[in-house]
This record gives C-alpha cells, structure tokens and sequence, in this order.
DNA sequence: ATTCATAATTATTGATGCAAAATATTCCTG
DNA sequence: CAGGAATATTTTGCATCAATAATTATGAAT
C-alpha cells in the first residue's frame, strides 16, 4: 500500500506551476498580456482551471488582474525588488533568531550538514544556487512558522521576475560562504540577537552586490 | 437572492468579501465545510465565480482548499495565532521605523490627527476599534511597501478569525492610547530605533493582555 | 483634417452541463 | 448480527456555451 498516486494536484496548481515557470523564465514577460485562449488551447484544457491558476499567481503577485482587461504578468520596478528584498531580510533574519533560540541540536546538526554540502558545491554554480536556497528555506521550516514560509516563498517568488536574478550574484560566492559559515556559528553558539545581526548583514551584503 | 448590484469590481471580488464576512462573523466556523453549490444559490451566481472567490481566500488564508474535497474555513490553532502575532509585530515595527525616517512632516501631521481622533473616540468601542485600525494601516501604508501592506492585510484578516479578536483587549484601552501616544512622538521625534522599540512593546503588551 | 459617434470585432466574465471521484447507503453473505 | 462488497448519491472539477464590456475601426460632419 506504500505507493499511492504522487500528489493528485488539480489541473489549475499543475497549470500554475507551468506559467511560472513561464514567467521566471521570462517567455512570459513582464507587463505583457497574458492570452487565456493562447494558453489554453497549448496545454489543450479549456479557460476555466487556466483562470484559477491565474488567480493563485496574482495572489501571489506574479500576475496582476485587471478588470475585465485579463492578466498581466507584474511589472517589478527597482523600488519593488529593494521593497521586497527589505522584507526577505527583515522575516529571514528574525527566523534566524527563532532557530537560534529553539531549535534543537539535530536540527542544528542537519543545517550544518546542509552548509558543508554548500561549501563543497563551489563551482558548480547551479548546485550551489539550489544548495544555498536550500539553506534558507531550512532555516525557515526550522522556525516553525508556516505564515512566514509562506510569504518568504512568495516574496522570493516575485524576486526572480528580475532579470538580474538578484538574490545572490555570483560574484560574491565565496563572500556568501563565508557569510553563511558566520551564521553557522552564531547559530550553533545560541547566540540568537548575533545570529539575527549576521543574517542582516548577509542580505546587506547582497543588496550592495546588486547595486 | 437576484442579481447583486453592478459594481466596478469583478463578481468573484464581490463574493469574496461578502464570504470574509461570513467567515468573520463566525457564521462560518472554522474547520466547516463550505457548500458551494449552497452558497450559489444563496447567492443567485454560479458556481465558477464563487470558486474563484474561494482560491482568492485561500491565497489570503482563509480557507483552506482540499484536492477534491472542496474548501473548509481555516482552523487556526493558538499557535498560530502567536505566529501571526509575531509576524504583525516584526512588520509594522519595522514599518514604523521607516516611517520615522522617511516620511514628510505632514504625513507625521496626519499622523497625529488620526491620533488625537483616537483619543477622543475613548467610549465609543466600535470606533476606537476602527480608528486604531486605521492608525496602523496609516502607518503602514506611509512606509510606502505595497508587499508589505498586502501581506499585514492578510495577516491581519486571519487574526480576526480567532473568536477572541484578540489584536486588542478593550480592558488594554487606556494603555494602548499611552502607547501610541509614545509612538506619536517618537516618530515626531524622528528617533527611528526608538519608535521600533515602542510600536514593538505596543504590540507585546498586547500580546499579554491577551493571555 | 480632426474629432466625435457608432458599429464591429475581440476578449473577459458568468452560466450551464457533464464526467469522475469520493462518500454514504443498501444489500448480501458468512 | 457484523462485515464487506456493490450501488447510489453527492460533489468536485473541467469543458462548453452565452452575454457583457471594451477597444478598435470606420465613417460622417464641422
């Protein structure tokens, strides 16, 4: 009885899972118009669960509706990334804090785990992408707060629609690391306010990369 | 039952707000199953814009969507509660922060006008409600983070669906006053740590008022 | 030639219908 | 009488269809 059917998603999450990839892919670009019968008849399914999709991706703030003028995919201006990126470090940092102070010392050991796998993807640069996301999403689930993981996994959402994918240049790959390796330990010090501190500057540091 | 009133929004916006009514008044109790066809016909619509309606809520996290099981209202535990606590603290005391640094002299004006209503509307439950509200999603909005003041809305409309909307105790009225009355000047001030220190004590106070 | 009005085209929005899936019910068997 | 299989009912989810609003194109008048 162990393999049941994988996730039965309904068609509007697996429809909207492909336009995002559409859009961070920037096949749909921003401001433009988003053609529901297009669309529609590509994936061959009619425009009923393609609008549902739609909705779930303005929730989220990748497309904008407007009324009786269809979907848009989100125009992010640079005020709206630094906005964003503002509110990742502010949510991020403080569940640092939260790890800091409560998480315990198997989940400690698992977030060192991830960083060592982290140092050893330099060079791979995908890996180290996906490694180092990884990271920070860990951080995340360990505080143990689903409204944060939601928004923080929206707001990273709305970062890709920038061109310069700007969370973490690559550029500062080594910087990051060492960045990382901080947090590492304040975290494993239980230093929560020194954590919170190193995380601020880790995002600091990249905003002032992107500029 | 007949045709709702023509408005600039869209049918499914409509509904959605009248269900988060619904959903605050508790006519909807959380963990119950929402009957589509049921509402539909309360309503006098079909069923495709009240099941917009519902991925809009659920996006909000009002509801809670089951794959082929329909939507239920969402049961938010004690824990959560703190959670989303948490998270209004950490945003709109950074928001004040930001206030405190970058707004004009008269948006910190209109500040102290809306204030000033505020004490004056001690007696008036619903209104001191209302007005405090307001207050805070002044302040919000002069931080100037359209993120931000959609996901404080959101967090906030799940607070209300605790039974004991527990953002502010009426006994804490008078403390509360003294502490936005703090804020108010630590913003006229222009001491931004200052007014982050203070907008977070308001929200702590509140937080053991309600335990 | 420009502007305003009207018609035509196009796309969004809402309604209805149908099939598949899940749940509830009935009926049969041990 | 209990358990389980088979059937019936309910409800979701998707597709198709209709009508509503908006934009563009067209044409006439000043």
């Amino acid at each position: 009885m162990s393999a049941l059917s994988l996730s039965p998603r309904a068609l509007y999450e697996e429809v909207a899972e492909l336009l995002r990839q559409r859009i961070f892919s920037r096949e749909l670009e921003p401001g433009s118009w988003i053609d529901e019968l297009k669309i529609a008849e590509e994936y061959g399914i009619s425009r009923t669960p393609l609008r549902e999709a739609l909705k779930v991706l303005a929730a989220e703030g990748l497309v904008t509706m407007k009324v009786r003028r269809g979907a848009y995919v989100t125009e992010v201006s640079e005020k709206d990334l630094a906005d964003v990126y503002h509110l990742l470090a502010l949510l991020e940092s403080d569940a640092a804090g939260v790890v800091a102070e409560r998480a315990t010392d198997d989940e400690l050991a698992s977030l060192q785990t991830l960083h060592h796998e982290l140092e050893a993807a330099v060079g791979e640069r995908d890996r180290f992408f996906a490694l180092n996301e990884q990271f920070h999403m860990r951080v995340l689930e360990l505080a143990r707060n689903r409204w944060r993981e939601q928004m923080v996994a929206d707001l990273r959402k709305v970062m890709k629609l920038n061109r310069h994918n700007s969370l973490f240049k690559s550029g500062r790959l080594e910087e990051s690391l060492a960045e990382h390796r901080a947090i590492v330990a304040a975290l494993t010090q239980r230093n929560a306010a020194l954590t919170v501190q190193r995380m601020r500057e880790h995002f600091q540091n990249g905003l002032e990369a992107a500029a």
